[in-house]
DNA sequence: GCATAGACGTTGAAACTTCAACTACATCTC
DNA sequence: GAGATGTAGTTGAAGTTTCAACGTCTATGC
């Protein structure tokens, strides 16, 4: 990637790429909106809780939240703090490490979880597995697995730093 | 999507829409720092640019660039601003509605954008196109296209609202 | 022609994210 | 076991986006 002349991509190849750009802002916008509109929930918020409610006890550090939503851990402090004044979210020491902290999903978290879920997967079912056939849209998660790997392995920045003075 | 069962993703289809979801949001985040880091100007601004320099006279109704990109007016509003205090564009009167303004592309944002684009391109087919076989990114694109075309159609709210009440 | 409604764009404040310190604790090294 | 370095998380300010209200102009209907 290094020559003087730079590769062009082909128009088809553009359009497909505009596709992607433009028809990924409103998908997420959309699933965005229809979660604050039927529960006050962002999709960000939604899916911290999520993964909530997939770990053991309910409860994750904050560094994992980071890292499995890359976001930065001050966006997780912030965005965590909001669903703890909301009492989505308590917070507590972390057993074994005295610097950490651990969020745990409350009942309260729990319930509107449980309430939002649905709205969250006929979004994505309407908007997006069902305009797909099953072939298709394996085709489209290979790619984009192959897309996250890569850009994982490739940018070491990825793995933590992220608020780090790089 | 009224029934009272709420019908789930297969493991399968949920790894791939997590895969999407955790690709794009890299893949955005990757072009959008490359961009920042080698030319100052995030990703959106490097979109607008690119959408003025395909426009006659590289210029551009406030309301087009908004539209196009999916934004609402207020954040065009905002967005442009910076980008007029940096010289990359500049407003004018539209000609024949006097409530209307025009962003015209700059010589600095030709320029600017003359020198971003290949690093942008560089990156997309880097991170991107070449992670897939033809056909793979070609299905890609359909499938993302068919889901613009839905929100489009099926959000009235997409034509222009966005920053009006609703 | 006047009133009402609609469209264009801006404004300022609130909400959210990023950025650059910073505190506290853990680990590593000698 | 003391110092250096690294990790976990927070903080507050700066930057960006959203939201609601507004001013201006255009189009519509009467």
């Amino acid at each position: 990637m290094s020559a003087s002349e730079t590769h062009w991509l082909s128009s088809e190849q553009q359009r497909a790429w505009r596709a992607f750009i433009i028809g990924s802002t409103l998908l997420t916008d959309t699933l965005d909106r229809e979660l604050r509109q039927a529960h006050g929930l962002s999709l960000g918020e939604y899916e911290i809780l999520v993964r909530l409610s997939e770990s053991p006890d309910r409860t994750l550090r904050m560094a994992q939240i980071a890292e499995s939503m890359q976001h930065s851990r001050s966006r997780v402090t912030h965005t965590v703090s909001r669903m703890e004044k909301a009492g989505l979210i308590a917070r507590c020491a972390a057993e074994g490490d005295r610097r950490g902290v651990e969020a745990r999903m409350t009942d309260k978290g729990w319930d509107l979880l449980v309430q939002a879920a649905p709205t969250h997967v006929n979004g994505v079912r309407e908007h997006f597995v069902d305009l797909a056939g099953d072939a298709e849209f394996a085709t489209m998660g290979k790619l984009m697995n192959a897309v996250a790997d890569h850009l994982l392995a490739v940018n070491p920045a990825f793995e933590d730093i992220r608020d780090t003075a790089e």
